[in-house]
DNA sequence: AATTGCTTACGAAAAAAATCGTAAGATGAG
DNA sequence: CTCATCTTACGATTTTTTTCGTAAGCAATT
């Protein structure tokens, strides 16, 4: 089996994702529903940006029925991860640590955040 | 005075950012070479990158010389900062924490690395 | 002075991404 | 059955980003 490199969801389809990570699955008119709180683009927008990530392979469907079901293809983390490690290379010069210190310094944690933290801290310590 | 919403890179601008943040001011035919060295494209190309990236207000530039000077306009803390929240709103829910312990977890990070981190998370855990 | 080599400016082409219009098929209500 | 509505498919347009070709100016060398 090959492994093919991971293909990188434009800003759009990343809206689309997020839809559909959360929701599990849903029809285009269901993703369109929620996009169009936010942004305003037509329907076939949305319909046509589904059937270019499943294309793509981003996305997967059931089209067993007639208005089909549409559902993510890539994980959540793994995209997370292509994209954070992209940023580390982009704008970090390819220190994690670097990164690590600003999403933790410039951004609001509660007691309990930080308790997590800390214990990822000490696991990785260990090491 | 108006707060005027940060304009945002696109991947070929910050890879010149990149190289301006890092020796302060070039030529185009500086950039030029050192992009060279990893993508392949014309010297003219990166010419008009530049020039862009001017009208943009992203670069600004010294013309007093013939051959312009080039410097960044925006700094790597608020481009960091930029992109990070962009992060943290597409791919983490909105939470800080998530995309800390993702890049915490998933990345290596040295002895010293780690202790840094957790100097600054005790600072952030005395408040 | 002419040639060579480097520079900027700038329009325009090429490529990538996003948007939309229209046609055609299915389904359900009247 | 017929009409209205909703669906998908798909080509085409628009917008954004990237790339490049060409012209013109300047300076050093011949």
């Amino acid at each position: 089996m090959s492994i093919s490199k991971p293909i990188k969801p434009t800003e759009s389809e990343l809206e689309i994702l997020r839809i559909l990570w959360d929701k599990q699955q849903a029809t285009v008119r269901e993703v369109h529903e929620i996009l169009a709180e936010h942004k305003d683009a037509g329907y076939t927008t949305t319909l046509k940006l589904l059937q270019i990530m499943f294309e793509k392979g981003l996305v997967n469907r059931n089209d067993a029925t007639k208005t089909h079901i549409y559902f993510a293809a890539v994980s959540k983390e793994s995209t997370q991860q292509q994209f954070v490690g992209r940023m580390i290379q982009n704008l970090f010069s390819g220190s994690p640590t670097q990164l690590v210190m600003q999403a933790l310094g410039n951004h609001t944690h509660s007691k309990e955040e930080l308790a997590q933290i800390q214990e990822l801290l000490n696991t990785l310590k260990k090491q």
